[in-house]
RNA sequence: GGGCGAGUAGCUUAGUGGCCAAAGCACCUGCCUUACAAGCAGGCUACCGGGGGUUCGAGUCCCUCCUUGCCCA
């Protein structure tokens, strides 16, 4: 074994043996035990995998990996989803660099044929990702949102709601992204701080032309299109013109002054002018009030035909000249200087049009009262709880949901037109004379809300063993866009075997966001995205793994540092990063990384020190030496711990257990102290070595899949002999020994102090001293039973307790312990009474806390007993501990 | 605008009312001690965002302000 871990063919040789011999396949029948089963939210084809993802895989395969070790039946669905607007932005963008030309060049079948080969290069490169981190899902189940089976179970729940008259097609306000050139869902918007004005335009009212309403708008284009003017019903500024109109300017028509409570008095001037085609708000009070509707702004957003003069004509080139010819005649108020908020598409980022169009929709209010009845009744769990809240309050104020989109890329929705006006929905074509399909696809949300059970064989043959599931894995900010809509569909389609609705998956775990160095969110596009694939390729994937996942404690964002990213000198600064280096110095860009880099590296070489001693299978004896049972007692602890953390999806609790007792304890200490042990070629105990690093490993396996594997495949084995460790069982925690584990922490104390001393002292780590020890009664069996072991770890030639008081030695406390170097030459007295001086000051002080705390008759009245207990025993302690301080100084 | 979080050492994070607030990294000192310099031993570093309150006791609970992230409009 090489000194240095080289993750790169180990990864290697492991992934293969994995997928060759299906370790991620379910092969037991999950009626033996509660299954435990994952499906993993369907990566968009758009192009690879990010840190979110990374972090999202370790978490899936984490406890996948930990739950079929503990024996159930563990199955995790991978797939990919086909991303509607996304993936045909991409494919479109490819094709206007590499070939100048539009889709609409190539045609629909050609410009899909195009995507598909897009889909079949990224999607296989996210799947070869999610091998790399090391994922052991089961890779013969591979689903794909648009694959047959799927095709099938959209076109069902189409049909299905639209028999039921649940989806419906209708000429509505909805939110246009010119830059996709589509319809998006109110939950494809984007709320952006802008900095814009807002000008106050003067209406005159009808037959009064001196008179004015002085309207106050951001938009000002849009008057082109208004209907109304809105006021509150109250507000006394314009009571007197109840019933009337006033004209609407450049256009000279008469609009009327309509009164509706909804107008928030405050703003500007209290009266609002009504554009119902293009402003939410607006469309409700048009409805309100029986307003018509005119269309000003266009697909393309252009002035329409009905915007007059301004026909043709871009909405912000229309908006300055409308606000220029508005001056012109003296009916501009003002313009102020406005800070507002404005909606932009996620996907290309144009600000989103509101439109009146024909559209189809999903009546969502009967089909999410159910949805929050089940989270109320806690049938679907949420880690951390605080988002099950979010997740009603979308619920309960559910709107409709518009669900076609004007592209090419998607499931086509299954209505047929007929010649003679006839609508017609259907799952099989319709291929009659004169009939023609919608040519509009659905949202890819519609598609993904069915992901559990359509990728467990619905509507054909669900899966019943393996459904619901157990565990959904997923970042926040998709929880109303799709965790609420996996549910919705499930209480909907899916019925228990008594006939209840039911749920998708008992817990939802959120997971954090990881954000840059700078606390922004990762972009590529500022140059701070960091490809997963990067710190496998510098660090391994099994430290990768333990990093993110030391990161995964709560649904807290956490940052991702970035050492060079830390040195530039503001956020804007946007100057290119090299690798590795920073100001001219090479750095270690990723120190998370490269911290569990070390980790790694550190249980390579404890294995080479238990491996190299030839361990043979143990026999269960465990040897009569205090630092053994001191481990086992560790180990117990740890796995007890690890196992917790694990349940209730702790991770970073888990990981620095694991780290806490691979590191400080079994190779600070235990491999230290075994070391003549080895030396001496007793059997028994190197055995006792070998099983205590196989417990570790299988603890670690779910963390550090490929490393453990590596090292595990290694060591002997008794009675179970499995091809791979990834099938081995769970340890299982005995009891931890307080008792066993207090007498070596008095000893570790001690070793500390003499070793503190002969720092101070400027001792060598190789020259040997003599060293004496003032113990209590209580600590006196500690210590000589781990003799040996302070002679050695201290570097001790001989031990001495209790005898003469040497003025010519430096000391220290452990504990009620008095720790003495005897030096050759003379001490700095001075020195040396100083610091006796502090640690005696240090210890009055606590002493008359201590002192005052147990005075205070509220105090012992009302803590309770094992807290007075424990300052008592403090105060015991800090006495003591002044009576040997103040010896010491005597002697001096 | 409404809602939900977060702010702890130079950095990233633990911290579940009860010892003198914990870990890793970074930094300083000394060591190539025959598993590991990706290491070992020792050390330095905190008005726990500000202010007020509840409590015998607050990093932890309440109020408020500041900063910051997200969700919803």
């Amino acid at each position: 074994m090489a000194p240095q871990f080289d993750p790169k063919p180990v990864e290697e040789r492991w992934s293969a043996f994995w997928i060759d011999n299906h370790i991620g396949r379910a092969s037991k029948s999950p009626t033996e035990a509660k299954p435990f089963v994952l499906t993993i939210p369907p990566p968009n084809v758009t192009g690879v995998l990010h840190l979110g993802h990374a972090i999202q895989h370790s978490i899936h395969d984490c406890l996948l990996r930990y739950h079929r070790m503990k024996g159930e039946a563990a199955l995790c669905i991978p797939g990919t989803d086909h991303a509607g607007i996304a993936t045909q932005i991409k494919v479109e963008a490819q094709l206007r660099r590499e070939e100048g030309m539009t889709r609409h060049d190539l045609g629909r079948p050609q410009f899909l044929a195009r995507v598909w080969d897009w889909k079949d290069k990224y999607g296989a490169n996210i799947i070869m990702q999610m091998k790399a981190l090391g994922c052991s899902y089961d890779w013969e189940r591979e689903r794909f949102t648009m694959d047959e089976g799927y095709i099938k179970a959209v076109l069902t729940v189409f049909k299905a709601w639209f028999d039921r008259g649940l989806i419906y097609r209708g000429y509505r306000l909805v939110n246009w992204s010119s830059g996709a050139q589509t319809t998006v869902s109110d939950l494809e918007i984007e709320y952006k701080e802008v900095t814009g004005s807002l000008t106050f335009i003067k209406y005159p009212v009808e037959g009064t032309p001196d008179e004015f309403v002085t309207v106050a708008t951001t938009r000002p284009e849009t008057m082109l299109g208004d209907t109304a003017v809105a006021v509150h019903p109250e507000d006394a500024r314009y009571a007197h013109l109840r019933g009337k109109n006033v004209i609407l300017p450049l256009q000279n028509r008469p609009i009327p002054l309509v009164f509706d409570e909804a107008v928030d008095r405050e703003f500007g001037t209290g009266a609002v002018k009504i554009t119902p085609a293009h402003d939410p708000n607006d469309y409700e009070t048009g409805v309100r009030h029986g307003l018509p509707m005119i269309s000003v702004i266009g697909f393309d957003d252009n002035i329409t035909e009905d915007g007059g003069a301004y026909a043709g004509m871009d909405k912000l080139d229309a908006r300055k000249k409308v606000v220029e010819d508005l001056r012109a005649l003296g009916l501009v108020e003002k313009v102020e200087p406005l800070t507002h908020s404005v909606g932009h598409c996620a996907r290309t980022g144009v600000v989103i049009e509101p439109l009146l169009s024909e559209q189809w929709f999903v009546a969502m209010k009967e089909l999410a009262r159910p949805v929050a009845d089940s989270i109320r009744m806690g049938r679907v769990s949420y880690h951390a709880p605080r988002f099950a809240q979010t997740s009603l309050e979308w619920l309960d104020n559910i709107r409709d949901w518009c669900i076609s989109r004007q592209l090419w890329w998607g499931h086509r929705i299954p209505i047929y037109y007929g010649p003679n006006g006839e609508v017609e929905c259907s799952v099989e074509p319709i291929e009659r004379e004169g009939w023609h399909q919608d040519e509009d696809v659905l949202d890819t949300w519609f598609s993904s809300a069915l992901w559990p059970f359509a990728v467990l064989g619905w509507p054909d043959d669900l899966e019943r063993e393996w459904y619901p599931t157990s565990v959904l894995i997923t970042g926040r900010d998709i929880l109303n866009l799709w965790v609420s809509r996996m549910i919705t569909t499930s209480l909907d389609f899916i019925d228990t075997d008594s006939g209840a609705p039911e749920i998708p998956f008992h817990d939802v775990l959120v997971h954090p966001t990881i954000q840059d160095a700078l606390g922004r969110r990762m972009s590529k596009s500022l140059g701070t995205g960091i490809d997963p694939m990067d710190l496998i390729a510098l660090y391994g994937a099994d430290a990768t793994r333990f990093g993110l996942l030391q990161l995964a404690g709560g649904a807290q964002d956490t940052r991702f540092v970035d050492a060079a990213l830390l040195k530039r000198k503001s956020p804007s600064d946007t100057a290119p990063l090299e690798w590795g280096e920073a100001d001219g110095k090479a750095i270690e860009r990723f120190p998370q990384m490269q911290a569990s880099r070390n980790f790694a590296n550190k249980i390579w070489n404890a294995s080479r020190l238990v491996l190299s001693a030839n361990p043979t299978a143990w026999d269960g004896q465990l040897p009569d030496d205090a630092g053994a049972r001191w481990i086992a007692s560790r180990l117990n602890g740890t796995i007890r711990e690890v196992t917790r953390s694990l349940e209730s999806y702790e991770f970073d609790a888990a990981a620095s257990a694991l780290y806490s007792f691979i590191w400080g304890d079994f190779c600070d200490w235990f491999l230290e102290l075994s070391k003549p042990k080895t030396r001496a070629n007793d059997t028994g105990y190197v055995a006792f070595m070998g099983y205590v690093l196989d417990s570790a490993l299988r603890l670690l396996h779910p963390f550090m899949p490929f490393l453990s594997e590596e090292i595990w495949s290694r060591l002997p084995r008794a009675a179970e002999d499995t091809s791979s460790l990834s099938l081995a069982t769970w340890p299982v925690a005995g009891e931890a020994d307080l008792e066993v584990e207090s007498r070596f922490a008095v000893l570790q104390d001690t070793i500390r102090a003499a070793r503190n001393l002969r720092s101070q002292a400027q001792i060598a780590p190789s020259q040997k001293v003599n060293l004496q020890l003032f113990v209590p009664v209580s600590a006196e069996a500690a210590l000589r039973e781990g003799e040996a072991y302070l002679t050695q770890l201290a570097n001790v030639e001989s031990l001495l307790f209790g005898g003469e008081r040497s003025a010519n030695a430096v000391s220290q406390l452990a504990g009620e312990i008095e720790v003495v170097l005897p030096l050759e030459g003379l001490i700095d007295v001075e020195k040396e009474r100083a610091k006796l001086q502090k640690a005696l000051e240090t210890a009055q002080k606590d002493l008359q806390r201590v002192e005052g705390k147990l005075s205070n008759p509220n105090f012992a009245d009302k803590a309770p007993a094992e807290v007075v207990a424990k300052e008592e025993a403090k105060r015991d302690e800090l006495r003591a501990q002044m009576g040997t301080l103040s010896a010491r100084l005597a002697a001096l």
